[in-house]
DNA sequence: TGTACATCAGTGAACGCGCGTTCACTGATGTAC
DNA sequence: TGTACATCAGTGAACGCGCGTTCACTGATGTAC
């Protein structure tokens, strides 16, 4: 039962942020185990950073702000993910494209709970303000310019441009939810299959 | 406050499990309402049916029971009006797989939350044999069989004709459950269009 | 026809629990004079 | 150099609440004799 942090020593005069950065990770690591807004509790999060409930209200004004605090961590930490995989792939736009892709898939694979978390928007009334910061409208946009990337580099898209980059994330986030739930073959490399055929399917020559 | 049902007039002998129907229905309705299990209370699905709380583990063991029971409810529903609308198409198949994936998205569209539930299988840890039942793999099934229906009537599909279901299936899951999550232009009939475009992305004369 | 009894649908009160949040506090450490 | 004081990081106890579930019950109604 005893969660972690045992003891913990105060942080130094003027370092009082850091509490915020453990409270932060704490609450990463909580989510992703307990799957959900509502079974995450301040003061598991509490102890698993060795402090106590109220210390948490220093550093967020309630429950909301920490997990919203928290996604948003969580959805920089794919978008590094996926920045990364391109960095690192062949100097082709395809080839990037792929590799942005199967990193997102990985990234989901490996949090299965925060990846979820991330395209649920009920999770306490949020003001439009920061829907329309939402993750979702930043990753369209990066699918859009990767697909005009290969259009440069002579590739077509099949079918209509303008739904192009929702028919890209659409399966693929679909598949991923899909793989998540069905019971049978627990098999990643089935996603990158998945991949890999869908841009069959949206580029020719 | 008053939930509605003030005065609920029992059951005459022999009638008992009329309340079941009732606590199914009240539970689906609430379920819609409060956006997910962990939200939904017993007692307000008591409160909501007239009755007393404890009268509800007559019928169910225990909340897992109670929701599991709705869950299926509602699938069945889904899948009764995928059925209801591909009989009411054209006698062609590529029209009946279209008005079974619109009338998939409708529902949907005007059940929210009761769709992001049914693929919420993390919700209370339930058994492999449950697993197994799950909705999805009907679904599949179901998608899979329309497009044999398509081959036969002299279309092709285009790509991988095994992944063919799957892709056909998680663009219309992600297509919609990101339709949920952005802000941006609530208009259903983008779905219908989506659908119309992803026949035309997998089938060919 | 009358009556004892079993069955059935449903209840009221209580249990123990963990929750988010508030409050007034403690005690170490840097700063001003 | 010494000391009063402000600041800062963090705490312990308590609040009121609603929850799932259990328990022993009530009272209407059908059935056996």
């Amino acid at each position: 039962m005893n969660e972690s942090a045992a003891v913990r020593p105060r942080n130094p005069r003027g370092q009082g942020e850091r509490l915020r950065e453990e409270l932060l990770r704490a609450t990463e690591r909580l989510l992703e185990e307990v799957g959900s807004e509502d079974a995450l509790s301040l003061r598991a999060v509490a102890r698993a950073a060795g402090v106590a409930a109220p210390s948490i209200y220093r550093h967020f004004s309630d429950k909301t702000e920490l997990v919203w605090a928290t996604l948003e961590v969580s959805y920089e930490r794919l978008a590094a993910a996926m920045a990364e995989a391109a960095a690192k792939a062949d100097d082709d736009p395809v080839a990037r494209l792929r590799a942005q892709l199967r990193a997102y898939c990985r990234y989901a694979v490996a949090h299965p709970a925060t990846y979820r978390l991330l395209y649920e928007t009920r999770q306490t009334p949020v003001g439009p303000e920061r829907l329309a910061g939402h993750p979702a409208g930043l990753l369209v946009r990066s699918w859009q310019q990767a697909l005009t990337a290969c259009e440069d580099a002579g590739w077509q898209v099949r079918g209509s441009r303008s739904e192009a980059p929702y028919v890209l994330w659409s399966s693929v986030h679909g598949r991923v939810m899909l793989w998540q739930v069905m019971p049978s073959p627990k098999d990643a490399t089935r996603l990158d299959r998945f991949v890999d055929e869908m841009l069959r399917l949206l580029l020719e020559r």
